[in-house]
Order: structure tokens, then sequence, then C-alpha cells
DNA sequence: CTCTTAATGTCAGCATACTGACATAAATGA
DNA sequence: TCATTTATGTCAGTATGCTGACATTAAGAG
């Protein structure tokens, strides 16, 4: 509480700090509220359509990088590859993407969108763009870009430390 | 693919609108990757104390909190209070924090620090607060009070639709 | 060619987090 | 007062997400 971080003093204006307390864990703190309501949104508008905002997520990287094997998928969505495996199997059981049960040269199983997939994924890519949008509709086009560019930041100083 | 969506053109400058894409959707990818990079840090600097990242939350909304049920645990912490309620038990057992196992007036279990949980989380303050200083590292004051402001937009677009 | 290293897919176990449902207690309105 | 609404704690079930571990295959080093 009162060791001092790093010499900066945003409370050295006046008498007391005890209010501002964090205003670097309150990024934190935003960080999560954001993401919780964020998912919360999503799920709730992606539930007629019985899926999940994972799942989603899944579909719609496979759109864009078919044949993918299960580590990228995993990479891209910021998940292990056996968190991803279980969602690709799900999905799969579904009839939403295929698999092959074998690989034929190496271990990797491409994976793909089908048709039932595809037809699911732009029903539920236009829910989601809505709700999207409605969240960066308070910031106008430059500041959505400072804040964007002002996360990847924070994501590169997280990373690199102790490898990534 | 190409079924224009909703008729805005942020890809109206030029030629081609391929890698721009999603600017609006970036920031829901950022986020996402910061918070799970973040996550992932957190739960590695506290793992030497046995502890994980909700645990760490819950003890120190606890600290300011003090004799807080668990509905008020889990509103502060963005989760729902079945998820609070298995994570205060895990607590209880380590005998990092009490619980009354009847309530004197409601149905409301005031939850409280044990000495053991208050040195604990003591540990894991300022294990965290060194990670949370670094990903601000790269912001300056003015940008960091912005992009929390800017948050605290989106979050509230995003709540004020549809209740809460 | 052989050993090592890295990457992938998968099994098991556990922690987190949700929805749905129920009983109980407080607060509110009629 | 009595009924309705709201808030709380809890049980059950399921989905998500992690670590640890193992076998298999690819790629490199020697």
């Amino acid at each position: 509480m009162s060791q001092e971080q790093s010499g900066r003093a945003p409370k050295g204006t006046g008498v007391e700090g005890k209010e501002v307390e964090d205003l670097e864990s309150l990024l934190g703190y935003q960080l999560k509220h954001l993401q919780t309501t964020l998912r919360s949104r999503m799920d709730a508008t992606l539930r007629p359509l019985d899926l999940t905002t994972p799942q989603y997520n899944c579909l719609e990287q496979l759109r864009r990088s078919p044949g993918a094997s299960n580590s990228e998928l995993a990479r891209g969505a910021f998940v292990t590859r056996q968190t991803m495996n279980t969602l690709v199997r799900g999905l799969q059981e579904r009839g939403l993407i295929t698999r092959p049960a074998k690989a034929d040269s190496g271990r990797i199983l491409p994976t793909r969108l089908t048709p039932a997939g595809e037809r699911l994924l732009d029903q539920a890519v236009s829910r989601v763009e809505a709700i999207s949008a409605r969240m960066v509709s308070p910031l106008d086009d430059e500041t959505r870009t400072k804040v964007t560019e002002a996360l990847g930041l924070c994501i590169a100083a997280l990373e690199e430390s102790e490898d990534g």
C-alpha cells in the first residue's frame, strides 16, 4: 500500500492517497470486467444457435484457416491444445466440422468446416458482430486504434520476460 | 464472405479491404489475448503460494470488504455466486478464511480473512503487483487513464441494453 | 544413421464457471 | 395481514481451461 512502487507519483497532487489507490490494477480490473461482460453477451446471443463463445471462436478461426491443426487452433484461441481438443470433438460430433481419423503424413489431423458448419457460422457471425459493434460504439476511430495499440503494448510487456 | 453486413465501410479508403478486415473485433481479440496472458502470468507467480488467480481475487476483495457475503464476493469478482461458493469453500478448508456455519439474522454468512489468510495475501499482493506494474509499464499516465476510461465506456455500452 | 529436440495428439485429473433448479429469508405492495 | 418479489445459499449437471504425463512423428545435430 505505502511502498513506493517506482517513484512515479500520481497521487502527489495533494494530501491523501486513499481513493486513488491502484490506478495500475484498475486497468486489470476493467479488463476483467469488460471481458466478462463481452463473453456473457456473446454467450447469450449465441445460445439460440446452440453455440458457445469458444465454439464460435473455433469455427470462425477455421473459416480463415481451413485445414488447421488442433494445435494451431489452440494457439489462435489462446487456449491449450487439450482444451481445444475437447472443443473440436464436440463440434465434430455435431457435424459442424470434419477431421480425418488418421493423418496421411505426420500426426496432424487437418480440420475443416462442413457445409452445416458454414451455415451456422454465418448466422453466428452477424449476431456476434452486432455485439462487437455495440461494444466499440462509444469510441471514435482514433481512440479505438489507440486503445488497441495500448493493449498490444501491454501484451508485449507481459510476454517479453520468461519466454512467451 | 461477400455478403455486405451492415453497410458500414471502414474499408472505404481505397482499393482493397482484406488486411483491415475487423478493426472492431480486433479490440475483442486483443482483449482476450491480454486477459489470457495476464491470467497466465498471475497463476505462475501465485503457484509457489499454492494460490490461483480467482482465489487471490477473493482474498484481496475480502481484505477490502471484511464480512462480505458470498453473493457480494461473486459480484465483485464478476462470477456467479455458485462459482464463488466453491471458491470460498476451498479457501475455508485451508483455513485462510472463516465463515459461520449458520447465519444470525438472514441467510448471509459473513466471510472474513484469518490471520493465516492475511499473511498469505500479503505475499501474494506484492507478487501480483509486480506483474500488474509490468503490464502497464509501456503506458504513460495519460494513456493509462485514457485506456481505462475507454474500457469503461465499452462496458457501459454493453451493459446498458437488456438489463445488466 | 543415431541421438536429441521439438511438435502433435491424447489420456487423466482437477479447478473454474456457467445454467437450471430449489428452499429459505427479507423486503415490498396490495 | 398476505401475496409477490427479490436476494441468498446451495445442489446438480455440464462446459471450459489448466497441469502433468505419455506415445508418436518430424526435424536437426552429431
